[in-house]
DNA sequence: CGGCCAACTTACTCGGCGGTAGCATTGCGA
DNA sequence: TCGCAATGCTACCGCCGAGTAAGTTGGCCG
């Protein structure tokens, strides 16, 4: 069988396998002993690096949420001026989409906004995408409306996402960002002549 | 206790709760039980008139589905130009979430896109929206951009629901579908013009 | 009034899953 | 080389939920 490891590598081997896993199943989908198989490991070895089923997916999405928002707020940090924030921001999102498509279906795919305790996580990276965003917004619109556009361009590169994984065929995720980011951006402008 | 009631009324009543209990506990977190319970009766009636738990939530997807979509193409076949059409769709579902927020938990809260099947039923709603905003969307570009862009909208006007039905607090339907479509059409234009 | 069919209930079965107790084994450090 | 702590496994428990068999009650029709 497969070798033994100590506590740490077994630890993270486990967030590997048990990301592919939930982001195939789903969190009621999935059994531990799933996730367990997929590791060539047995339960109770989950338990002693996890304190339940719960725990375990939790500490998932803090993972993978954590390095969602890290990719995009570094990619808007270094842009110079608006229109490349949009840009960049969309593109490290569909960058990201791209390279961890499990990661994508685990956060968005939408087992974890029933739960209460995991839809708080995953409200945790919209919100700190949104508000990256907030800044781009014409300052003479009222918060709620602000609220409401930062919401709307996250769930438009949430949208288009969720339909790039859907149909596996691979996509450009320049390209992709591309489109996106004009029709945004256009939008954006408009918001601050009018009125 | 309640009264007998006729096959077809105790049939639409078990749709009516159940629509209520699968939108508050999720499709995993409501038993058979639970809906039984709600609609006053036990277990085995409800499976007189439903197969099995799937098949009940699955007859409740496509009945929540259809109203939606007719509402949505109903609108927008009834206006005259693109921009009045942009702005009437996203009238009809911000009214129809504001009206129907069980629906719209049921639809896109989640639970329904991990099963398959469930997923099925939801992705025909949002092709059929992005069906009505296709033509709204420049005819130089290609058909790739076009889907995509046809999502990103479909996608807006689900992440701000979603934020709405989430802080329980009441919205203007109105005023949301004018933010909305203002970002929307600009974009659709701004597409337009470029290449 | 009486019978009969549809509506409804009680009281189960069965399987799966989260979680755990206790034992086996491996390989590292001395 | 040998001990022993850490790593892992076998085998189990309890529970809960989907689904069902068989019996009971209510009300409509003749």
């Amino acid at each position: 069988m497969s070798a033994r490891l100590p506590a740490q590598e077994r630890r993270d081997q486990i967030i590997d396998v048990a990301l592919a896993v939930f982001a195939n199943q789903g969190f009621y989908g999935a059994s531990m002993n799933d996730v367990a198989d997929a590791a060539g490991v047995t339960k109770p070895v989950l338990y002693q690096h996890f304190g339940s089923k719960r725990e375990l997916y939790l500490a998932l999405l803090e993972d993978v949420g954590a390095r969602l928002i890290t990719a995009i707020s570094k990619a808007a940090s270094e842009s110079a001026n608006g229109k490349a924030q949009t840009e960049d921001g969309f593109l490290a999102y569909f960058r990201w989409v791209h390279d961890s498509r499990d990661a994508f279906s685990l956060l968005f795919g939408g087992a974890a906004r029933r739960d209460e305790e995991f839809a708080e996580a995953v409200r945790r990276v919209e919100d700190a995408s949104a508000e990256a965003i907030a800044p781009l917004i014409a300052a003479n619109v009222s918060a709620e409306q602000q609220r409401t556009i930062a919401h709307a361009l996250v769930g438009m590169a949430e949208g288009v996402a969720r339909r790039l994984v859907a149909d596996e065929h691979t996509f450009d995720p320049e390209a992709t960002a591309r489109w996106v980011s004009d029709l945004a951006w256009a939008g954006l402008r408009a918001l601050g002549r009018e009125r």
